[in-house]
RNA sequence: GGCUGGAUGGCAGAGUGGUUAUGCAGCGGACUGCAACUCCGUGUACGCCGGUUCGAUUCCGACUCCAGCCUCCA
């Protein structure tokens, strides 16, 4: 298997730490608002990666954190007048709800920085002892960030280079204008925890070195995160926990690429996100996690509607082919069209968990299963098991296929039951072989965008592509 | 200014030193009362200029353009 490394620029052979098993930390989202659909990326991307980990064998322990405490959530709170739990706990639950939906499986530890206030604490004290950290006179700590020689290395940075100060206000109590902050002290009437250095808070990026070091080990297997976090964030963990443990932080550093609009990253600070529940209020969650997959995670991907209701007509054409065939107790007894499939969707994963390829696997025998359904018939529900199964790596399919192609818990033009009535008026029509009625029905609801399908068992309908 | 990426057929999106990505859309055929679904067939696409090579979309260099990071952001 090969993993692009972030830190050589390459891909590289993954060889975990410790045979079979898998230590994984993604970094997760700071809980003041709700989720857009850039978290929604890492989420998703991190949550296939650990899917197929697992179906190919590994112990994978996947640990994803919270930011609970920073500034960005003091001001929100302040602005709704709210304590600091009351918005955490809320923004919490909003994303578990949100990360469900999209089918994503919760990570085995979801640790809060606020819980961890101790280690973060020791790990400040360890950096001041040897000297890669001091506490200023008004309370905050700092990371003496020259000291740290492999400092820059994973976003290949020349010190002297970085325009320090440039855009923002050089803190007065740093010793160097590129020192960052592992403590910062509490002003009147904020949340504050106790510390050598007086009551304060946790800065940003130490609570990930603490928290990732505590519940995986001083060196792990892979981290993760979302495009925007290689610089600072990234380089100030490698920077705190290497110069706290002396030993090397992480082997692989990947990165999701950016969810853009109209060719710009979709952002917090540039006001054009979409929240994920925005979008699910008029779209399938399956739909928007199929947008997700069908791009290679390390790609940026263009936010339209256009390409949600592409998203839509691949996952229609998936569950046609599975739509009418009962699975219950089917086994797929080594099928060739599978076991061919299979292969090529592993050596597409094995390759950077490179999703679209493997798709196209998901395709063929698609392909495969729409032909056995009328040339061999008692194959294809072994291919429909076959296609379930492999699709469920990426968290794809698991849907009742009628379910989904009925639309889903979207709202329909017009009550199931007037549909029906309508399907049995135009098969009496046919039946008399007043054709042009029987037309007239079916152009009609297709005007609603309902879709009707003849067949020797009779009429069913679909939901076609509604764009909102 | 420094550092990363990227530029592929009508659209989306992979990939490769010479041979099919895949999906959607289009076109022809089969199926159908007609359709839809499905199946079969169908497209000489690789930003620009040089270089290496028997051969480059794929490797190397220059150029143009796009995006990201260098500030909180996934």
């Amino acid at each position: 298997m090969q993993i692009y490394n972030t830190l050589t620029r390459r891909k590289e052979p993954f060889t975990p730490i410790e045979p079979g098993r898998v230590r994984m930390y993604v970094c997760g989202m700071t809980v003041y608002d709700y989720c857009h659909l850039g978290h929604a990326r890492v989420m998703v991307a991190f949550d296939v990666i650990t899917r197929y980990l697992r179906a190919r064998g590994y112990d994978v322990t996947y640990v994803r954190n919270i930011t609970d405490i920073d500034d960005k959530i003091l001001k929100r709170a302040d602005e709704n007048d709210e304590r600091i739990s009351a918005l955490t706990e809320r923004m919490i639950a909003a994303m578990h709800e949100d990360e469900a939906r999209l089918f994503v499986a919760r990570p085995d530890a979801e640790p809060r920085a606020t819980d961890h206030i101790d280690e973060i604490v020791s790990m400040i004290e360890t950096l001041i002892g040897k000297g890669y950290a001091y506490a200023a006179d008004n309370g905050d700590v700092y990371y003496r960030v020259r000291k740290f020689e492999g400092y820059g290395k994973l976003n290949n940075r020349d010190l002297d280079e970085m325009r320090s100060g440039a855009r923002v206000e050089v803190e007065a109590h740093k010793e160097d204008p590129l020192d960052f902050v592992l403590w910062k002290a509490a002003k009147a009437g904020e949340e504050s925890w106790p510390s050598p250095w007086g009551e304060g808070r946790p800065g940003w990026h130490i609570e990930c070195s603490a928290m990732s070091t505590c519940c995986l080990g001083e060196t792990f297997d892979i981290h993760g995160g979302g495009p925007d976090l290689t610089f600072p964030h990234h380089e100030n963990e490698i920077a705190q926990s290497e110069a706290a443990t002396g030993k090397p932080y992480v082997n692989t550093w990947m990165h999701a690429g950016a969810v853009r609009v109209n060719q710009e990253k979709m952002s917090k600070s540039l006001g054009n996100f979409f929240t994920i529940r925005d979008v699910l209020e008029h779209h399938d969650p399956e739909v928007v996690r199929y947008l997700l997959v069908a791009s290679h995670y390390r790609s940026p991907i263009n936010y339209a509607l256009d390409s949600l209701s592409e998203a839509r007509k691949s996952l229609e054409r998936f569950y046609t082919a599975l739509d009418g065939l009962d699975l219950v107790g089917v086994d797929e007894a080594d099928s060739a069209p599978v076991v061919q499939a299979e292969r090529a969707f592993n050596a597409a994963m094995d390759d950077d968990f490179n999703t679209p390829v493997a798709l196209s696997a998901l395709f063929d025998l698609t392909r495969e299963l729409n032909r056995a359904k009328k040339e061999a018939p008692a194959s294809a529900p072994r291919l429909a098991v076959g296609l379930k199964r492999l699709a469920g790596v990426l968290g794809l399919l698991q849907q009742d296929p009628a379910t989904f192609l009925k639309g889903g818990d979207t709202a329909l033009p017009l009550p199931a039951a007037d549909i029906d009535a309508r399907i049995a008026e135009r098969a009496a029509a046919k039946q008399a072989k007043d054709f042009a009625r029987a037309d007239a029905i079916r152009d009609e609801l297709a005007a609603l965008g309902i879709e009707l399908k003849d067949s020797r068992e009779g009429t069913t309908w679909v939901l076609t592509s509604v764009d909102d």
